[in-house]
This record gives C-alpha cells, structure tokens and sequence, in this order.
DNA sequence: AACACGGGGAA
DNA sequence: TTCCCAGTGTT
C-alpha cells in the first residue's frame, strides 16, 4: 500500500495523464447518452475497441433509444452485432432494452442496483454504466484496473486469477473522494492498463506513475502463475460461431446444409466435427435462443431438420 | 470455484 | 502461425 499521502499524487497523476492521452471514443462524447455507454459496455465486454467502433456507430444510428431496439426483431439484432463474437450478449442486450421499456419508461435506470437486475448487466457494467453514464462516484473494477493495483500498488505482474476481496477492498481504499475525481480516476486507471500497463510487455517508457510503482521498485519479478491461454481450434465456439454465420447470411438451413456449408467455408481447417459435436452445438444454440429449430420435435441435424434465426 | 461462451488483431 | 484477450451466467 502507498502512504495515504500519496494517493492524491497518483489521482492527479493518472488523471491528467488521461486528459491528455485517452482515446477520442464516441461514447465518451457527453452528448453519447445512457444508452450510447450501455450499448458500449455490452459490446467492450469481451471484444476490443477497434473491432466494437463501427458496429457501435450503425447501431446507434439504427436504434438510438432502448426502445428502437426493443422494437426490432431479433434476426436484425443477431445480424447487426455481426462478428464480435459471444452473440448471446446481442440477446442480453436486447432483453435488457425491452425491460428498460417495460419498467423503466424506456430509460436507462440511473443506480446501480436498478442496472444490476438487467439482463447481461453483472458487477462491472453495471458499476461502468453508473460512473460513465451518469457520473457516479462507485468503484469499477475490470481486468485492467485489475492488473493496474496489481503491479503499482501491490508489486505483482498480473491480479489474481479471480476477484478477491482485498482486490475489492483496494479499489474501495483508491477511489478518490472527491465525486468529481473518482469518474476520472476508473476512466483513467482503466485506460492506462490497456494503453500503457498492458498484460504482457508494458509500455512503462509512457507511464505517469512508473515511479511510483511497487512492481518496477520490487523489480518487476515474474508472474506467480503461469496465464493459461484458451484453445479455439475445434472447440464449440468455434463451431457454434461458424453456424451463426450461415444462419446470418441465409437467414435459414438445414442440418446438412448447414454441415456442407461449414465444411467448404475452410474456416474449420482440417477439423471434421463429429454427428455429436454438430447435435451438441446446434441444440446448444436453440438453447440459448439463438436459432429456432423446425419441426421443434426434431431431436437431430438431419436433412428434413430446419434451423432459422428467431423471430 | 470452474466452466462455457467468439472472433480477430498483435506478436 | 501462435498468442492473447475478459465479463456474465450456469453448473
């Protein structure tokens, strides 16, 4: 822990440091609107600024309000969150704009517990909508804010692998006081870890705290745990993105449509699911609601089996 | 606590 | 080509 002296130091440091060098992003426009920051943060939850920008822009020009989107059926909304991945935060995101609609007069709700009980709003967006949206002074915590209190004031190379307490406990200790400061600081922290204080080779040349960082004081030692990647090749996702894919560009396949389709896309490489991988990705999308299945009794992916978009 | 969930850009 | 990213919801 720094002295408690210090922590105006790092306040001020971090955010004039992001007056200066945050990046020029729409939704950081005052005139963005609640909504704008909500359908940022759905959008930036596992997916990077540079990929989410364009399709942020279209889809605040095709439904600037909660209600717009509520309206909409939802094959144009799977359509229009295109390839960012994870498409079940497109469902969220519409489910959540339908009950904006319905119980909160088509605003977006302006505390945090009201955001809470969204759908696709957990502790971080909610919290990240309340500070950016509405200005209130709350603690937001995300893995570069993470990693930030990790290496400046705890001298390690990466956080835990989950949220712990005295993570939260920290955060808690390092917001500023002052309301005003305390948006500026979650903005600022946050940017400067995916700026600056990246995961693997930060940028420290640039860093307005680096002198006050307990990781370079303590030497910058090695991570206490090896970061395991994800594998892609083969798994569901893969498959399961592939099929979303088809269905985005012909609205509607069948089993083995589907099946050929994908196997001359080449985008699987030399993976060659199997019957039981096909069964558990398509029923797993139907599942999630993602594709509708016809005849809704048919158990399987055979030639007479449709699947189509929802609504 | 562990797992599932997409996709593309950087290294 | 390989590596890397990251919050929510379910189990």
């Amino acid at each position: 822990m720094p002295e408690l002296g210090s922590l105006p130091t790092l306040h001020r440091r971090i955010t004039d440091w992001f007056h200066h060098e945050a990046r020029d992003l729409p939704w950081r426009d005052p005139d963005c609107g609640p909504w704008g920051v909500m359908v940022s943060e759905f959008m930036l939850q596992q997916t990077p600024v540079v990929r989410v920008l364009p399709v942020w822009t279209e889809w605040m020009r095709r439904w600037p309000t909660p209600a717009d989107l509520a309206a909409e059926p939802t094959s144009e909304v799977i359509r229009a969150w295109g390839r960012l991945g994870y498409p079940r935060r497109a469902l969220r995101l519409q489910a959540a704009a339908q009950r904006i609609v319905e119980q909160h007069g088509g605003d977006v709700p302006d505390t945090e517990a009201e955001l809470l009980a969204l759908p696709g709003v957990g502790a971080y967006t909610a919290a990240a909508i309340a500070c950016f949206a509405f200005e209130i002074p709350t603690v937001v915590v995300d893995t570069n804010i993470r990693r930030v209190h990790a290496r400046l004031v705890s001298g390690r190379a990466l956080p835990e692998k989950s949220l712990t307490r005295a993570e939260s406990a920290l955060a808690q200790t390092l917001l500023p006081e002052d309301p005003g400061t305390a948006c500026a600081w979650n903005a600022g922290v946050m940017e400067l870890g995916a700026l600056v204080c990246t995961a693997r080779s930060p940028r420290c040349g640039e860093c307005p705290v680096a002198e006050l960082c307990a990781w370079r004081t303590a030497g910058m030692p090695e991570p206490h745990y090896q970061p395991r990647g994800q594998s892609w090749a083969g798994t569901d996702r893969q498959l399961r993105g592939e099929i979303m894919a088809v269905l985005r560009e012909n609205g509607s396949a069948t089993g083995s449509e589907l099946q050929s389709v994908v196997a001359s896309s080449g985008r699987l490489g030399e993976h060659t699911p199997e019957p039981d991988q096909w069964r558990r990705c398509l029923s797993s999308l139907v599942a999630d609601q993602l594709a509708e299945r016809r005849p809704a009794d048919a158990d399987d992916d055979g030639p007479e089996t449709t699947y189509s978009l929802p609504g």
